[in-house]
DNA sequence: GCTTGCTATGCAACGAGTTGCATAGGATGA
DNA sequence: TCATCCTATGCAACTCGTTGCATAGCAAGC
């Protein structure tokens, strides 16, 4: 219901194709957004349709692209939607359901959970050293930003908190995991 | 994909209808897997079909119900699924959005929002409060647990571990919001 | 020269999830 | 007594989101 925000977001941010959509939902909105390129390319024609945002043909490249921007109309929308009420999130934290689910394995399964459980803490490790290295290229002064910035940075800082949450919560888990049977 | 195996661990922890399962999701499970009674009935009649658990037919309370119980078949499936990787998370944070989209609103929509992240953050405290409620009543002596209750608390402690960090982020959103313009 | 990979867009089919509505008995309260 | 709420289940219709596949030109490497 709000892939369309996002991109208005997105396109307000920097005009481009859906292909370049596609790419920044995999790295800086597809931090607190997923989302795959048909669905992208499905909601950008619908709102075209709806004269949110309009398309230039760039024929220059090898293949051409459609590098869409938001119009008037497309802002209004936005302004709205801005102004209601957040929804909560709707958690799917799968490796939640796996921790309660390792109460009804054998040894060999929570061994098997333990290594999965480190696998998936690297994968953390890794997204904070990402986000921890965008920080300092992005942001290298935090005193002389201008608002886009400052809200880009805090939005930021929120998924750098929540990665060293992950990480220290995941530490507590193979604690418990290899402590259990006394 | 996957509320097959929540549903799974919650008959496992304790056998019960779909109603009763609709509203553990609202709880204690809904902490980080949520579904409507729709999909609920719908996904239990499925593993009914497939031999993953047994109903039985509960004629005494005042609507009749069907209390299902997770049977062999149902445990090799959750058994193998603990030992598939976890899935990466897909986030859908629609606060995130929407600060980074206030660069593209007025003053009156800044202010609009900030008043929006103190009602978010007023819940957010609340279901902290619930959570510190609830670990003080059902682990009140964290040496002498059984495994099943180890794990339990461990994922309570990570959704503590979650609201405290949203906490101290929304404080520092709205420093951010109200600094916005110098 | 051939394969592989990247940019760029799109169709078709399916499965997941939501929303609105319906039923029906019992309890609670004005 | 009548309205409202809670337990308990379910249908129908819809939208959202994923997966597999297809096309097509250009670049890079073997």
């Amino acid at each position: 219901m709000a892939l369309e925000h996002a991109i208005l977001v997105s396109l307000l941010e920097q005009p481009g194709s859906g292909y370049e959509l596609a790419r920044r939902f995999e790295r800086s909105i597809g931090r607190f957004w997923t989302a795959t390129h048909q669905q992208i390319y499905r909601v950008l024609r619908r709102m075209e349709t709806d004269g949110w945002i309009i398309a230039e043909e760039v024929v220059g490249g090898r293949p051409d692209k459609r590098s869409y921007s938001v119009v008037e109309a497309g802002r209004d929308v936005l302004a709205t939607w801005l102004r209601d009420p957040v929804q909560p999130e709707a958690v799917r934290h799968e490796l939640a359901v796996k921790i309660r689910g390792a109460a009804f394995t054998d040894a060999a399964g929570r061994t098997a959970l333990v290594a999965e459980v480190e696998r998936y803490r690297a994968t953390h490790e890794a997204t904070l050293a990402r986000y921890l290295t965008g920080e300092r290229r992005d942001f290298p002064d935090p005193g002389a930003q201008d608002d886009q910035h400052r809200l880009q940075h805090v939005v930021l800082r929120g998924g750098i908190a929540y990665e060293r949450m992950v990480l220290a919560w995941l530490d507590d888990v193979l604690d418990t995991l290899r402590g259990l049977g006394r």
